[in-house]
DNA sequence: GGGCTAGATTGATCAGATGAATAAGCGGCA
DNA sequence: TGCCGCTTATTCATCTGATCAATCTAGCCC
């Protein structure tokens, strides 16, 4: 069976039985939602909580690993173990590695929301984005206009990674960290990378790039509609580049 | 140090060391990531796996079980362990219990997404959305009517059942698996309760009821601005109410 | 042929031991 | 006195072996 602590357990499962992980993973959820735990509390050592929650040490490390890969806990070999500052980036990050499992024929949802996401993003950075960051993604693109005029072999890996933090800044310019996680996990850099082995046509690659400018214009105008619009019809026909040269799975 | 193999790695970070739960951990993403492993197939015997990926089997147990609880894996005792559906309802549930730890100063960038994303979706889902889930969406309703007429003492634990029951075939109807399982994530069981201790006003509760039923009206009538419309203000409203009655925090 | 039991398979959990990384305390030296 | 380096204790990381429980399989009995 799926652990059950952390599906969404119904009232009645809760009678059910819980693995030991289970309950490390409920109990150690608990102390931090009662405050016992705070962010950046630390843990009390391996064999203590074991004996205190009543499971041995290696059920305990199964569920501490858990939620250290989750984002939650923190182990330092020769320090102990710490809550996280339970950052929404932190939390989010883990889904990044799930959307990477979804199976090919899901994808085409989750650019849905993605483009969900990134169309508001872009409308509320209109309105919050700051002259630091609107001058960060001013630079990113700039870095980027040389590179795409080299002719026919571009440097593709350098362009994506601009790609990447352009579209970075921009949701951090939305002032909101659930929602530009969110976004990161979903557009994380497996996905960019499969997004731009569709993108081989340079008159393509020309055209993103221009559609990135005319959002960073719109964020400068402070115009949200328009940034609203220009991001939504960028990832639409982002996808739809991809759409049309669907094969090319590659491994690492 | 938080396990590496989940946070996104820089092309740097590759090189640097790898707990023996990231080898597991990346190893049996890249099985499924190249189609070794495929939805419901059959994982190698503990101590075969163990041998094959280099590592002890207390290791491998702390990666299967990570990958359990994330809902990639499901292990089932005196059998085997399986790869699950890889569903997007069943990848993103974990979602629910990361959430359920952000600290309180985060969760009003949390209700926004949830906002974002529901808006959306119940304009999705008055385009798509299937008689039967249309019928089931005013069954709901419709068991609700008589319990906020009683009078004072209202069963909240029924209506906050038919609310989130209502909220989910409304998701369900946007037909975009991710879509409705983000939003099942965001708004779990958890969040709606801390939710409906702000809602103790009766009027309150009536007022909720109808806005779902526009909503259903909306959706029946195939109009999705209506339907994006309604679902906003809705839960914009919710929130205020929670808003001006801040405290009541509760454990369990 | 159908149902039941015994053995084999497999994960769940525990206990113990060893190694490695870090922190803290201590003493020596300028 | 103040700072640096070493030693020691603490703590997590990992491995090994064992026992228990659940499940499946095969063979037996009726």
């Amino acid at each position: 069976m799926t652990t059950a602590a952390i599906q969404n357990e119904t009232p009645a499962a809760t009678t059910s039985s819980l693995s030991q992980t289970d309950v490390v993973l409920q109990g150690i959820k608990h102390m931090i939602t009662t405050g016992a735990l705070g962010p950046g509390s630390r843990l009390p050592i391996e064999k203590d909580l074991a004996v205190s929650l009543g499971v041995s040490r290696g059920s305990l490390r199964e569920g501490v690993r858990a939620l250290c890969i989750m984002g939650v806990l923190e182990t330092r070999q020769g320090d102990g173990t710490y809550v996280t500052s339970l950052d929404s980036s932190l939390l989010l990050a883990p889904m990044g590695f799930m959307v990477d499992l979804q199976a090919p024929e899901h994808r085409h949802d989750l650019h849905t929301v993605r483009r969900i996401l990134e169309s508001e993003a872009a409308a509320r950075a209109a309105l919050y984005i700051t002259d630091e960051q609107l001058a960060e993604a001013a630079e990113i693109l700039a870095e980027v206009s040389p590179l795409i005029v080299a002719g026919d072999n571009l440097d593709h890996e350098a362009i994506m990674e601009a790609d990447i933090a352009f579209h970075h800044v921009v949701a951090q310019g939305a002032n909101n960290s659930a929602l530009s996680a969110l976004i990161d996990a979903l557009a994380n850099r497996t996905q960019r990378a499969r997004m731009w082995l569709g993108l081989h046509n340079h008159g393509q690659v020309v055209a993103s790039h221009g559609e990135h400018m005319a959002i960073l214009g719109a964020l400068k105008a402070h115009h949200p509609d328009r940034a609203r619009l220009l991001m939504g019809h960028h990832l639409l026909v982002v996808e739809d580049y991809v759409q049309d040269q669907p094969a090319l799975e590659e491994d690492q």
